[in-house]
DNA sequence: GCCTGTGAAGCTATTCACAGCT
DNA sequence: AGCTGTGAATAGCTTCACAGGC
């Protein structure tokens, strides 16, 4: 137990965090040098009150008049979410989903960079997809040291998931983000982060035919 | 207010049910006729008293001694989480993301099943892509009406991606699996799940950091 | 007057724990 | 003995509401 029971914040807050940055970086015009919780709520499509709640967590003071300073709320923003480096991250399986994650990802994004891919197969070693040097999966471990890049985005079909998360374990990998819609198995260190594409397409068709009830009965 | 106040199923029940379903149609071998809380909760990777839990939604009940009736099970679940029908859906957005979807979804999936796809580059208009037609976004209202789709998949640039909305909106569409990375302003009878790729990738940031930082301190 | 920061209340979701069944 | 179904307790998250500042 540590002197200060330290409270780690909510998941939910960091991902409202990481909208309300790319709303500041990207969707503001640069003449606006302060904005209010309503507005960046607005914008995100919270509540006003849980922006400020969520501001709370990264420490970024507003003035009651002006609202938030629009510079320093960024800056901190990304040194909380990211820290003050850029973070590397590679992707493992670079079929349909991978080339379009890359292709997603490749642009830009100072504090956050695809630095390697990985595939199964040997034919895809070698080549350069959206600007991203592919290499076969036996590699992983040294590329994973040699770029120290301690994050990794999995994007394999589900029958060699756990394998290769198993492989990403051992090279060293800290976080993932695991597209293969089974529960991975990993040290209780290791982030997972679950990204289930058939669990959201099933949600909507669930909740679209629910409302139509709901809507019916109230 | 309706006679018996109607108790919604919480959101992530409804991710979880989706999962079990699958674990229950792929993953298990024919031969087995039951499956026990505990067994289905470790294949979830979630506790059993939640399993138990969930199920109670769908209203199939288990046994004491032998765990719930598998075949009985699946049916309870396909018939609670998609209706009775086969769900169309259409997809809007043939990029990148929007081919490695299609490729990702076209196969098989009885109950759900993408009928159509979309683009506003007229070029696309009249290709198939992984076995899905193509056609321009000034068709989409046709489209879904003689389809009879009343769910969409969003995967075009934040910059349209409220234009299209608007426009599925008015064709009559029910439910939208957003991948834009922005919130959508939609009525409050159709139901919008959010899919974020690049907060997805910074919660694992995130998270992967603190992780190494806790642990330090405990 | 309108804003921020935040305790307190309210709501949602998960885990506990145990009665009842086989 | 070991499982299910479920009330009760707990944990986690969001909204309310208001004191304090500009």
């Amino acid at each position: 137990m540590s002197q200060i029971a330290y409270k780690h914040p909510p998941q939910r807050t960091i991902a409202r965090l990481s909208v309300y940055r790319r709303i500041l970086a990207q969707d503001l015009e640069p003449s606006v040098d302060f904005i209010h919780s309503h507005q960046l709520a607005s914008r995100a499509g919270v509540s006003a009150a849980q922006v400020r709640r969520d501001l709370m967590q990264v420490g970024c003071l507003g003035n009651p008049r002006r609202g938030y300073p629009v510079r320093q709320l960024l800056d901190c923003l990304i040194t909380f979410l990211s820290g003050p480096e850029c973070q590397k991250l590679v992707l493992v399986g670079v079929g349909n989903l991978g080339q379009a994650l890359l292709s997603y990802f490749m642009g830009g994004r100072s504090h956050l960079s695809i630095v390697a891919a990985f595939d199964a197969d040997a034919g895809k070693a070698g080549r350069v997809v959206h600007g991203c040097r592919c290499h076969p999966l036996q590699d992983l471990k040294k590329v994973l040291h040699d770029e120290q890049a301690f994050l990794a985005v999995l994007c394999i079909p589900a029958p060699g998931a756990q394998a290769a998360a198993d492989t990403l374990v051992e090279a060293g990998v800290r976080g993932i983000v695991n597209f293969a819609g089974i529960p991975l198995s990993v040290p209780s260190d290791v982030y997972v982060e679950n990204v289930d594409l058939t669990t959201s397409l099933e949600k909507v068709a669930f909740f679209a035919r629910e409302k139509v009830q709901t809507a019916s009965i109230a």
